[in-house]
DNA sequence: CCATGTGAACAAATTCACAGCA
DNA sequence: TGCTGTGAATTTGTTCACATGG
């Protein structure tokens, strides 16, 4: 049982999110109990895999039973990390940017958009989504003020970098980013890349006649 | 060596894409020849892994030298299936709608974005990042007029799957889904989910205090 | 009984290490 | 010499199948 951070793979990680939609989708249902197999077949999972993903915390299910839908959703909640409050910081504005301020604060009370800046003037001080744009140079100050500890990337290609560097400067150590740059991890910082072209180039790939 | 659609995994093929970005950069530069040593060095990648993916496809390296950028550039622009065009119809033109219409017309001229629906009436007939927004229930006539043939779902949640129908019945065979419902892939029907949330879980998962 | 939890078998992906060629 | 291309070794991830326990 390692239930530690260093040891739990990145794809276990992703189908425990998983798993805890599926089990609020239940739940919503008034679903009680369910078994691995039910699950699977529900939403086209392994059976064997969720209870080895499962195992791997702590033993969740009753034998001849399954597992109790809301205590295991509450127990994944609190193993990713969704109990304690995470606080969002916006970079860039544009379209996407507004888009995610709108779509990321969701998920209960686990994540809140705090703060959102931009470095174009006709932006700053405008109130987008719900918050008051400030302006880039002002990041430092920004996050110091909301202790906001993820940093979201939505700025152009070729501002991706110095942003990146002010988030980092900044005390930021979580940071997922939309520019089309790959951002460098590094052990204080972690990184996620969310490149759309590689998404719509792997369609085109199988599109491809022969 | 395979080439083939179905024996190439899709993260061979996501790497083909950064590894085609990598190479463009360079070319930009004004480099010639790249060894997978100083590819990999440069851009934080394996370079076993690197001669491993690429020999899959043909011989593209010289022994002694390593891999001319551009020809090597253009056979993966071709492998990926860019050297045709794509044609995507985005479904939902709120904010993500709007971000991802301005985003995703990019590499050269294998996507373009060719219409954009709506099930909003004030936002029917509007022109929304240089498109002409239709009503959603054209989208069958609109998949004929444009030949769209890679959807992009961008609308709340609960309208996904309609949506999703929509699609399918229009034709539409390939789909990047933003919302976060996760929608079924069939034999037909090849579907890529992009769930931010999970992204963000992730994030949550390693700032957690042990 | 029935479904979990798990070692053992299997499969996939990655890395190693080196033969072979420009 | 220097770097590719590639089998072999290793690591990582998934599935199987069953002993175990409520």
């Amino acid at each position: 049982m390692p239930s530690s951070v260093a040891d739990t793979s990145p794809l276990t990680l992703n189908r425990l999110s998983v798993y805890l939609r599926c089990l609020r989708a239940l739940a919503a249902e008034g679903v009680k109990t369910v078994s691995s197999q039910e699950l699977g077949e529900r939403f086209n999972l392994s059976s064997a895999q969720i209870r080895k993903d499962l195992a791997q915390f702590g033993d969740f299910g009753v034998r001849g039973v399954g597992y109790e839908v809301e205590p295991l959703a509450a127990a994944l909640h609190e193993l990713l990390g969704l109990s304690d409050q995470h606080r969002l910081v916006i970079c860039g504005m544009g379209h996407l940017g507004r888009a995610l301020a709108g779509y990321l604060g969701f998920n209960d009370l686990s994540f809140s958009v705090v703060a959102a800046v931009d470095s174009d003037p006709e932006k700053v001080g405008q109130e987008l989504a719900g918050l008051v744009v400030r302006p880039t140079g002002d990041l430092r100050q920004v996050v110091l003020e909301t202790h906001a500890d993820i940093g979201v990337i939505a700025v152009p290609s070729d501002a991706a970098v110095p942003i990146y560097e002010d988030l980092v400067a900044a005390g930021v150590s979580s940071i997922l980013n939309f520019a089309p740059t790959s951002l460098p991890e590094s052990a204080t910082v972690r990184v996620k890349n969310v490149d759309m072209r590689i998404y719509l180039e792997e369609m085109a790939f199988f599109l491809k006649k022969s």
